[in-house]
DNA sequence: ACAATATAAAACAATCTTGTCCGAATATCC
DNA sequence: GGATATTCGGACAAGATTGTTTTATATTGT
Protein backbone atom coordinates (compact mmCIF):
# COMPACT_ATOMS: atom_id res chain seq x y z
CA UNK A 1 0.00 0.00 0.00
CA UNK A 2 1.22 3.20 -1.06
CA UNK A 3 -0.69 5.51 1.38
CA UNK A 4 -1.46 4.78 5.39
CA UNK A 5 -4.99 4.96 5.71
CA UNK A 6 -4.93 8.09 7.75
CA UNK A 7 -3.09 9.64 3.83
CA UNK A 8 -6.27 7.87 2.49
CA UNK A 9 -9.03 9.42 4.80
CA UNK A 10 -7.42 12.59 5.17
CA UNK A 11 -7.41 12.96 0.86
CA UNK A 12 -10.83 11.73 0.54
CA UNK A 13 -11.91 14.46 2.94
CA UNK A 14 -10.31 17.07 2.11
CA UNK A 15 -11.49 16.46 -2.02
CA UNK A 16 -15.27 16.45 -0.18
CA UNK A 17 -14.86 19.37 1.41
CA UNK A 18 -13.66 21.40 -1.39
CA UNK A 19 -17.12 20.42 -3.03
CA UNK A 20 -18.87 22.11 -0.33
CA UNK A 21 -19.87 25.73 -0.64
CA UNK A 22 -16.92 27.50 1.41
CA UNK A 23 -18.94 29.86 3.45
CA UNK A 24 -20.22 27.22 5.77
CA UNK A 25 -17.96 24.86 7.94
CA UNK A 26 -18.27 21.25 7.23
CA UNK A 27 -18.99 19.21 9.93
CA UNK A 28 -17.21 16.27 11.11
CA UNK A 29 -20.18 13.89 11.18
CA UNK A 30 -21.11 14.40 7.55
CA UNK A 31 -17.70 14.06 6.21
CA UNK A 32 -17.56 10.69 7.62
CA UNK A 33 -21.38 9.54 6.96
CA UNK A 34 -20.34 10.46 3.42
CA UNK A 35 -17.23 9.21 2.79
CA UNK A 36 -18.28 5.90 5.30
CA UNK A 37 -14.91 6.13 7.16
CA UNK A 38 -15.40 6.27 11.08
CA UNK A 39 -16.00 9.33 12.31
CA UNK A 40 -14.00 9.24 15.62
CA UNK A 41 -11.14 8.32 13.90
CA UNK A 42 -11.61 11.09 10.96
CA UNK A 43 -11.73 13.54 13.69
CA UNK A 44 -8.52 12.98 14.58
CA UNK A 45 -7.21 13.59 11.24
CA UNK A 46 -9.00 16.60 10.92
CA UNK A 47 -7.60 17.55 13.85
CA UNK A 48 -4.18 17.24 12.59
CA UNK A 49 -5.12 18.94 9.62
CA UNK A 50 -6.04 21.90 11.60
CA UNK A 51 -2.60 21.60 13.55
CA UNK A 52 -1.10 21.71 10.31
CA UNK A 53 -2.81 25.19 9.05
CA UNK A 54 -4.51 23.03 5.92
CA UNK A 55 -8.02 23.66 7.92
CA UNK A 56 -10.17 26.26 10.07
CA UNK A 57 -11.48 24.73 13.12
CA UNK A 58 -14.59 26.46 14.66
CA UNK A 59 -16.42 24.99 18.01
CA UNK A 60 -19.98 24.96 19.03
CA UNK A 61 -22.77 25.47 17.54
CA UNK A 62 -22.67 25.76 13.52
CA UNK A 63 -18.84 24.91 13.97
CA UNK A 64 -17.53 22.50 11.67
CA UNK A 65 -14.06 22.87 9.81
CA UNK A 66 -13.16 24.69 6.71
CA UNK A 67 -10.78 24.78 4.19
CA UNK A 68 -7.44 27.95 4.64
CA UNK A 69 -7.11 28.06 1.38
CA UNK A 70 -9.10 28.04 -1.61
CA UNK A 71 -9.35 24.48 -3.16
CA UNK A 72 -7.00 25.05 -6.00
CA UNK A 73 -3.78 26.71 -3.74
CA UNK A 74 -4.15 23.17 -1.67
CA UNK A 75 -2.34 20.47 -3.69
CA UNK A 76 -1.97 16.85 -2.25
CA UNK A 77 1.83 17.17 -1.53
CA UNK A 78 0.53 19.38 1.21
CA UNK A 79 -1.62 16.90 3.06
CA UNK A 80 0.89 14.21 2.92
CA UNK A 81 3.19 16.19 3.91
CA UNK A 82 1.06 16.10 6.99
CA UNK A 83 -0.16 12.73 7.52
CA UNK A 84 2.73 10.85 6.18
CA UNK A 85 5.55 13.31 7.61
CA UNK A 86 8.41 15.48 6.22
CA UNK A 87 10.28 12.75 5.31
CA UNK A 88 7.66 11.29 2.95
CA UNK A 89 9.72 12.83 -0.68
CA UNK A 90 13.16 11.19 0.27
CA UNK A 91 11.75 7.89 1.56
CA UNK A 92 14.34 5.26 0.23
CA UNK A 93 12.34 1.73 -1.44
CA UNK A 94 14.84 -0.75 0.71
CA UNK A 95 14.59 1.83 3.91
CA UNK A 96 18.00 2.81 4.03
CA UNK A 97 18.10 5.55 7.05
CA UNK A 98 20.49 7.42 4.34
CA UNK A 99 20.35 6.85 0.88
CA UNK A 100 21.15 9.89 -1.56
CA UNK A 101 23.35 9.77 -4.38
CA UNK A 102 26.49 9.77 -2.40
CA UNK A 103 25.86 6.89 -0.88
CA UNK A 104 23.20 5.24 -2.50
CA UNK A 105 21.04 1.87 -2.48
CA UNK A 106 21.47 -0.40 -5.79
CA UNK A 107 17.63 0.87 -6.47
CA UNK A 108 18.65 4.36 -5.89
CA UNK A 109 18.90 5.56 -9.46
CA UNK A 110 16.38 3.43 -10.99
CA UNK A 111 13.61 4.37 -8.43
CA UNK A 112 14.79 8.35 -8.44
CA UNK A 113 13.11 9.31 -11.77
CA UNK A 114 9.71 7.72 -10.80
CA UNK A 115 9.73 8.62 -7.75
CA UNK A 116 10.32 12.09 -9.36
CA UNK A 117 6.98 11.60 -11.69
CA UNK A 118 5.17 10.42 -8.31
CA UNK A 119 6.05 13.70 -6.40
CA UNK A 120 5.12 15.53 -9.56
CA UNK A 121 1.77 14.46 -10.07
CA UNK A 122 1.36 15.14 -6.26
CA UNK A 123 2.41 18.82 -6.56
CA UNK A 124 0.67 19.68 -9.67
CA UNK A 125 -2.77 18.18 -8.41
CA UNK A 126 -5.07 20.50 -6.60
CA UNK A 127 -8.17 19.75 -4.11
CA UNK A 128 -9.73 22.12 -6.94
CA UNK A 129 -9.37 20.03 -10.11
CA UNK A 130 -10.23 16.82 -8.08
CA UNK A 131 -13.42 17.98 -6.31
CA UNK A 132 -14.44 19.23 -9.99
CA UNK A 133 -13.95 15.08 -11.16
CA UNK A 134 -15.93 14.34 -8.36
CA UNK A 135 -18.32 17.38 -9.19
CA UNK A 136 -18.88 16.20 -12.55
CA UNK A 137 -20.06 12.75 -11.44
CA UNK A 138 -17.99 10.51 -13.22
CA UNK A 139 -15.69 9.58 -10.46
CA UNK A 140 -16.55 8.48 -6.95
CA UNK A 141 -14.97 9.75 -3.54
CA UNK A 142 -16.24 6.33 -1.37
CA UNK A 143 -16.84 2.67 -2.17
CA UNK A 144 -20.84 2.93 -2.58
CA UNK A 145 -20.69 6.36 -2.50
CA UNK A 146 -24.32 5.76 -2.33
CA UNK A 147 -25.87 9.55 -2.89
CA UNK A 148 -22.69 11.47 -2.83
CA UNK A 149 -23.98 13.43 -5.33
CA UNK A 150 -27.38 12.11 -6.25
CA UNK A 151 -29.26 13.35 -3.47
CA UNK A 152 -32.22 15.71 -4.12
CA UNK A 153 -32.28 18.93 -1.27
CA UNK A 154 -35.40 19.25 0.24
CA UNK B 1 6.18 4.52 3.22
CA UNK B 2 5.57 2.66 -0.09
CA UNK B 3 6.68 -0.35 1.25
CA UNK B 4 6.42 -2.47 4.30
CA UNK B 5 9.80 -3.47 6.29
CA UNK B 6 8.88 -7.09 5.56
CA UNK B 7 9.41 -6.70 1.60
CA UNK B 8 12.33 -4.30 2.31
CA UNK B 9 14.18 -7.12 4.20
CA UNK B 10 13.37 -9.61 1.78
CA UNK B 11 14.69 -7.47 -1.32
CA UNK B 12 17.77 -6.67 0.42
CA UNK B 13 17.95 -10.59 1.51
CA UNK B 14 17.30 -11.62 -1.79
CA UNK B 15 19.95 -9.12 -3.18
CA UNK B 16 22.45 -10.29 -0.96
CA UNK B 17 21.76 -14.26 -1.98
CA UNK B 18 22.82 -12.88 -5.30
CA UNK B 19 26.20 -11.66 -5.00
CA UNK B 20 26.60 -15.26 -2.95
CA UNK B 21 28.33 -18.21 -4.81
CA UNK B 22 25.25 -20.37 -6.21
CA UNK B 23 26.72 -23.99 -5.09
CA UNK B 24 26.31 -23.46 -1.35
CA UNK B 25 23.60 -22.76 0.67
CA UNK B 26 23.21 -18.99 2.82
CA UNK B 27 22.95 -19.15 6.14
CA UNK B 28 20.25 -16.94 7.12
CA UNK B 29 21.84 -15.82 10.09
CA UNK B 30 24.64 -15.04 8.43
CA UNK B 31 22.50 -12.67 5.49
CA UNK B 32 20.67 -10.67 8.98
CA UNK B 33 24.29 -10.32 10.53
CA UNK B 34 25.42 -8.80 6.92
CA UNK B 35 22.59 -6.75 6.71
CA UNK B 36 22.01 -5.88 10.26
CA UNK B 37 18.26 -7.00 10.32
CA UNK B 38 16.93 -8.95 13.11
CA UNK B 39 17.45 -12.98 11.86
CA UNK B 40 14.28 -14.57 13.54
CA UNK B 41 12.48 -12.07 11.58
CA UNK B 42 14.34 -12.54 8.45
CA UNK B 43 14.10 -16.40 8.78
CA UNK B 44 10.28 -16.09 9.09
CA UNK B 45 10.49 -13.80 6.03
CA UNK B 46 12.90 -16.35 4.40
CA UNK B 47 10.59 -19.74 5.11
CA UNK B 48 7.67 -17.30 3.46
CA UNK B 49 9.72 -17.35 0.29
CA UNK B 50 10.69 -20.55 -0.07
CA UNK B 51 6.62 -21.15 0.21
CA UNK B 52 6.64 -19.02 -2.36
CA UNK B 53 8.96 -21.06 -4.74
CA UNK B 54 11.63 -18.22 -4.80
CA UNK B 55 13.94 -20.16 -2.53
CA UNK B 56 14.86 -23.93 -1.79
CA UNK B 57 15.89 -24.45 1.73
CA UNK B 58 18.40 -26.99 3.48
CA UNK B 59 17.68 -28.52 7.00
CA UNK B 60 20.36 -29.65 9.01
CA UNK B 61 23.75 -29.00 8.86
CA UNK B 62 25.01 -27.56 5.49
CA UNK B 63 21.39 -26.67 4.93
CA UNK B 64 20.72 -22.85 4.26
CA UNK B 65 18.86 -21.27 1.82
CA UNK B 66 19.38 -20.89 -2.11
CA UNK B 67 18.07 -18.81 -4.72
CA UNK B 68 15.16 -21.56 -6.58
CA UNK B 69 16.26 -19.98 -9.47
CA UNK B 70 19.25 -17.88 -11.20
CA UNK B 71 19.22 -14.02 -10.51
CA UNK B 72 19.08 -12.83 -14.13
CA UNK B 73 15.07 -14.91 -14.05
CA UNK B 74 14.28 -13.23 -10.59
CA UNK B 75 12.45 -9.86 -10.64
CA UNK B 76 11.60 -7.36 -7.42
CA UNK B 77 7.85 -8.24 -8.56
CA UNK B 78 7.51 -11.55 -8.09
CA UNK B 79 9.29 -10.71 -4.78
CA UNK B 80 6.82 -7.87 -3.78
CA UNK B 81 3.88 -10.32 -4.95
CA UNK B 82 4.56 -12.35 -2.47
CA UNK B 83 5.62 -10.38 0.70
CA UNK B 84 2.86 -7.61 -0.27
CA UNK B 85 0.40 -9.63 -1.77
CA UNK B 86 -1.32 -10.16 -4.94
CA UNK B 87 -3.83 -7.14 -4.71
CA UNK B 88 -0.31 -5.07 -4.61
CA UNK B 89 -0.43 -3.57 -8.72
CA UNK B 90 -3.93 -3.02 -8.46
CA UNK B 91 -4.24 -0.65 -5.53
CA UNK B 92 -6.18 2.46 -5.29
CA UNK B 93 -4.52 5.61 -3.81
CA UNK B 94 -7.18 6.27 -2.16
CA UNK B 95 -7.76 3.06 -1.03
CA UNK B 96 -11.10 2.48 -2.88
CA UNK B 97 -11.96 -1.46 -3.01
CA UNK B 98 -13.38 -0.52 -6.50
CA UNK B 99 -11.62 1.70 -8.25
CA UNK B 100 -10.69 0.52 -12.38
CA UNK B 101 -11.39 2.13 -15.40
CA UNK B 102 -15.21 2.15 -14.86
CA UNK B 103 -15.53 2.63 -11.76
CA UNK B 104 -12.87 5.35 -10.59
CA UNK B 105 -11.84 7.34 -8.15
CA UNK B 106 -10.79 11.47 -8.81
CA UNK B 107 -6.97 10.12 -9.09
CA UNK B 108 -7.15 6.65 -10.98
CA UNK B 109 -6.75 8.24 -14.36
CA UNK B 110 -3.73 10.74 -13.22
CA UNK B 111 -1.91 7.93 -11.17
CA UNK B 112 -2.74 5.16 -14.05
CA UNK B 113 0.64 6.20 -16.44
CA UNK B 114 2.44 6.69 -12.78
CA UNK B 115 1.63 3.52 -11.61
CA UNK B 116 2.55 2.18 -15.00
CA UNK B 117 6.22 3.08 -14.41
CA UNK B 118 6.60 1.43 -11.20
CA UNK B 119 5.08 -2.01 -12.51
CA UNK B 120 7.67 -1.42 -15.10
CA UNK B 121 10.51 -1.21 -12.89
CA UNK B 122 9.57 -3.95 -11.08
CA UNK B 123 8.94 -6.46 -13.23
CA UNK B 124 12.40 -5.13 -15.32
CA UNK B 125 14.76 -5.12 -12.76
CA UNK B 126 16.14 -8.67 -11.77
CA UNK B 127 18.57 -9.42 -8.93
CA UNK B 128 21.30 -10.28 -11.02
CA UNK B 129 21.39 -6.63 -11.96
CA UNK B 130 21.17 -5.41 -8.03
CA UNK B 131 23.45 -7.82 -7.49
CA UNK B 132 26.16 -6.34 -9.89
CA UNK B 133 25.34 -2.91 -8.36
CA UNK B 134 26.40 -4.41 -4.64
CA UNK B 135 29.48 -6.36 -6.15
CA UNK B 136 30.60 -3.09 -7.95
CA UNK B 137 31.00 -1.07 -4.49
CA UNK B 138 29.23 1.66 -5.45
CA UNK B 139 26.49 1.06 -3.92
CA UNK B 140 25.16 -0.38 -0.44
CA UNK B 141 22.38 -2.70 0.84
CA UNK B 142 22.54 -1.98 4.38
CA UNK B 143 22.51 0.96 6.81
CA UNK B 144 26.18 1.16 7.88
CA UNK B 145 27.07 -1.63 5.81
CA UNK B 146 30.29 -2.16 7.75
CA UNK B 147 32.59 -4.98 6.14
CA UNK B 148 29.73 -6.06 3.02
CA UNK B 149 32.23 -6.18 0.17
CA UNK B 150 35.38 -4.85 2.12
CA UNK B 151 36.20 -7.83 4.41
CA UNK B 152 39.55 -10.16 4.03
CA UNK B 153 38.94 -13.47 3.51
CA UNK B 154 41.48 -15.43 6.05
C1' DA C 1 24.91 -40.15 19.20
C1' DC C 2 25.96 -35.48 18.34
C1' DA C 3 26.09 -31.02 16.46
C1' DA C 4 24.38 -27.84 13.19
C1' DT C 5 20.52 -26.25 10.87
C1' DA C 6 15.81 -25.25 9.21
C1' DT C 7 10.84 -25.23 10.65
C1' DA C 8 7.00 -24.27 13.43
C1' DA C 9 4.48 -22.13 16.82
C1' DA C 10 3.76 -19.14 20.24
C1' DA C 11 4.75 -15.14 23.04
C1' DC C 12 5.76 -10.41 23.12
C1' DA C 13 6.03 -5.51 21.65
C1' DA C 14 4.97 -1.65 18.80
C1' DT C 15 2.15 0.69 15.77
C1' DC C 16 -2.05 1.73 13.45
C1' DT C 17 -6.96 2.01 13.48
C1' DT C 18 -11.20 2.60 15.85
C1' DG C 19 -14.30 3.69 19.68
C1' DT C 20 -15.80 5.98 24.11
C1' DC C 21 -16.06 9.64 27.12
C1' DC C 22 -16.15 14.09 28.97
C1' DG C 23 -14.84 18.90 28.93
C1' DA C 24 -14.60 23.42 26.47
C1' DA C 25 -16.39 26.64 23.30
C1' DT C 26 -20.00 28.87 20.72
C1' DA C 27 -24.52 30.14 18.63
C1' DT C 28 -29.40 30.12 19.37
C1' DC C 29 -33.51 30.56 21.97
C1' DC C 30 -36.03 32.17 25.86
C1' DG D 1 -28.13 37.02 30.84
C1' DG D 2 -28.96 32.04 31.36
C1' DA D 3 -30.24 27.53 29.61
C1' DT D 4 -29.60 24.51 25.92
C1' DA D 5 -28.07 22.23 21.92
C1' DT D 6 -24.32 21.51 19.00
C1' DT D 7 -19.65 20.84 17.85
C1' DC D 8 -14.64 20.57 18.36
C1' DG D 9 -10.67 19.06 21.63
C1' DG D 10 -8.26 15.87 24.11
C1' DA D 11 -7.50 11.77 27.06
C1' DC D 12 -7.96 7.06 27.26
C1' DA D 13 -8.49 2.41 25.88
C1' DA D 14 -9.93 -1.55 22.89
C1' DG D 15 -8.90 -4.02 18.69
C1' DA D 16 -6.25 -5.14 14.62
C1' DT D 17 -2.16 -5.43 12.25
C1' DT D 18 2.62 -5.64 11.85
C1' DG D 19 7.11 -6.36 13.55
C1' DT D 20 10.21 -8.88 16.86
C1' DT D 21 11.77 -12.34 20.00
C1' DT D 22 11.72 -16.73 22.22
C1' DT D 23 11.14 -21.57 22.56
C1' DA D 24 10.59 -25.99 21.05
C1' DT D 25 10.79 -29.54 17.33
C1' DA D 26 12.35 -31.96 13.23
C1' DT D 27 15.92 -32.98 9.89
C1' DT D 28 20.45 -33.83 8.18
C1' DG D 29 25.60 -34.79 7.91
C1' DT D 30 29.55 -36.43 10.51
Amino acid sequence: MILSRTSQYAVQALIYMATQPSETPVLNKDIAAQLGVPAPYLAKILQSLAKGNLLFSFRGRLGGFCLREEGEKITLMQILLLTEGPAFTQSCLLGLKKCSDETACPLHFRWLPVKKKIIDLLQETTLEKLAKAVESGKYRLADVPGKLFEQVKV
